[in-house]
RNA sequence: GUGGGUGUAGUUCAGUGGUAGAGCGCUAGUUUGUGGCACUAGAAGUCGUGGGUUCAAAUCCCAUCAUCCACCCCA
């Protein structure tokens, strides 16, 4: 029986790590310019952490969670995402008596135990940015705008940035009474999901896909229609910022995020792809999380991206053309294995001057080193055969042109490190 | 967790009861020290796994696993 990967696992081969390798730095630079510094944090933590970072009614701690004991019987969660993590983090180092905002971005595999689908996997990665200690409605902006110019910066085409405001502690549950007054009469029409969700999370049944729960819900209060003077406020303070920066965005009133910890600012973005995993990359504000996990009152946000979905729409978009940076590599070629010393001797000599350089290692022939050469895209090749091993003098083969020039060994060195580069072109 | 599709060479797939195939890729060769093209040859498959029907199964039946897609949910 073969050996396989474990279900919704992938392997990232060498031929496409250039891809992830160029989104990791992109994002790298342009959060760093905002100011934000990495955390790494451990890929799995203590239960607990999950249950009550991000909440027993969510369907993640609920069906999703790679939970097991470990050898010392303490429960273990592989985790589901980054946020409960880094603010675990904060507080057990007590960042928070240091400069405040503590701004952070985290990168790294995450895992949630669900049916694989396009898009969807049970080990994932995401790129995630928190900032911890101000309740500044124009740090929501600065965020979003931050989220944004992630996936600008990557190329990405049609993006729909759209954002809600779920409330807080003050205004939700009202809203919630209200909603579910609304609902009880129309309790029997609504879904099973939806009818367990009413005494749960009733505002979840906005997220339901089917007809009569939809057009239940259409009619029914929203969010916002209930916001607390202090969320009205902060929502329209974020709009005034996204105005300022001229961020496009939409005001989603249904939008309600899967976690329970988020307050206030909600929000996600998607990318072409219509229906199914359109969402890259979603997150929003979380005021109560830091209190609720042992730490002082402090408010928080953040958003996560999601790495996989990313690949595949800028793939789809063909965003990765041209991408791909090859460095110039020189094949060193022997006649017959008579200078195979001089070519180890060679490429000895080339690399410690920072030349990409290789040889032959599989006793192929010449020509057999030629074709070799060409398929790894090697962009020079030098011929050892007697003569080159008696004169010291090499000609260089340019593989695309197939020019040929000779050179003494200083020279050679010269042209293959050099900026100034004619035979290069 | 629910529903559907698909499992044959590294890969994409053909093969519907009677000797396991093709394209691409890979390796080598086409005499003299030179690649891309062409030609030739070669390696490579317990036909996902287990059971059943049959003289005979890649092919029919059952089970199981994997994978893909959709739902749920999300990134």
């Amino acid at each position: 029986m073969k050996i396989t990967g474990p279900k919704g696992t992938h392997d990232i081969l060498y031929k496409n790590i250039y891809k992830w390798q160029f989104i990791e730095s992109q994002l790298k630079n342009l959060v760093e310019l905002y100011d934000y510094q990495e955390m790494r944090t451990p890929i799995f933590e203590n239960t607990d952490l999950f249950l009550r970072g991000v909440g027993d009614t969510t369907d993640i701690v609920d069906k999703e969670m790679y939970t097991f004991k470990d050898k010392g019987d303490r429960s273990i969660t592989l985790r589901p995402e980054g946020t409960a993590g880094v603010v675990r983090s904060f507080i057990e180092h007590s960042c928070y008596n240091e400069v405040l905002p503590g701004k952070f971005y985290y990168y790294g595999p995450m895992f949630r135990y669900s049916r694989p689908q396009a898009g969807r996997y049970r080990q994932f990665h995401q790129f995630g940015v928190e900032a911890l200690g101000s309740a500044d409605p124009f740090l929501d902006g600065e965020v979003l705008e931050l989220m944004m110019n992630m996936f600008k910066a990557l190329g990405l085409k049609q993006l729909k940035l759209e954002i809600n405001s779920v409330g807080c502690p003050v205004c939700r549950p009202i809203h919630k009474e209200k909603l579910k007054d609304y609902l009880k009469s129309h309790y029997d029409q609504l879904c099973p999901t939806c009818q367990s969700r009413y005494e749960k999370n009733p505002l979840r049944i906005f997220d339901c896909k089917s007809l009569t729960c939809q057009e239940i819900i259409q009619k029914g209060p929203y969010v916002t229609d209930n916001l607390c003077d202090d969320c009205e406020n902060h929502f329209i303070k974020v709009k005034e910022y996204l105005d300022m920066v001229e961020l496009e965005y939409e005001v989603n009133k249904k939008m309600v995020r899967g976690l329970d910890y988020y307050t206030k600012t909600a929000f996600e973005v998607s990318a072409g792809r219509e229906g199914s995993q359109s969402s890259i990359g979603g997150g929003g504000r979380y005021d109560g999380l830091v209190e609720e996990l042992g730490g002082p009152e402090l408010s928080g946000i953040g958003f996560a991206i999601g790495l996989e979905r990313i690949v595949m729409t800028m793939d789809e978009q063909m965003l990765f053309e041209g991408k791909f940076e090859s460095v110039n590599k020189v094949f060193i070629a022997s006649v017959s294995s008579n200078e195979i010393p001089e070519t180890v001797r060679l490429v000895s000599l080339l690399r410690k001057n920072d030349i990409h350089a290789l040889r032959d290692t599989m006793n192929r022939k010449l020509k057999a080193q030629f074709k070799y050469a060409n398929k790894i895209g090697a962009d020079y090749v030098i011929t050892i055969g007697d003569e080159e091993v008696s004169s010291k003098i090499y000609t260089l083969k340019n593989m695309k042109t197939s020019k040929e020039e000779s050179y003494v060994e200083s020279d050679l060195i010269n042209i293959l490190k050099g900026e100034n580069n004619e035979f290069k072109k």
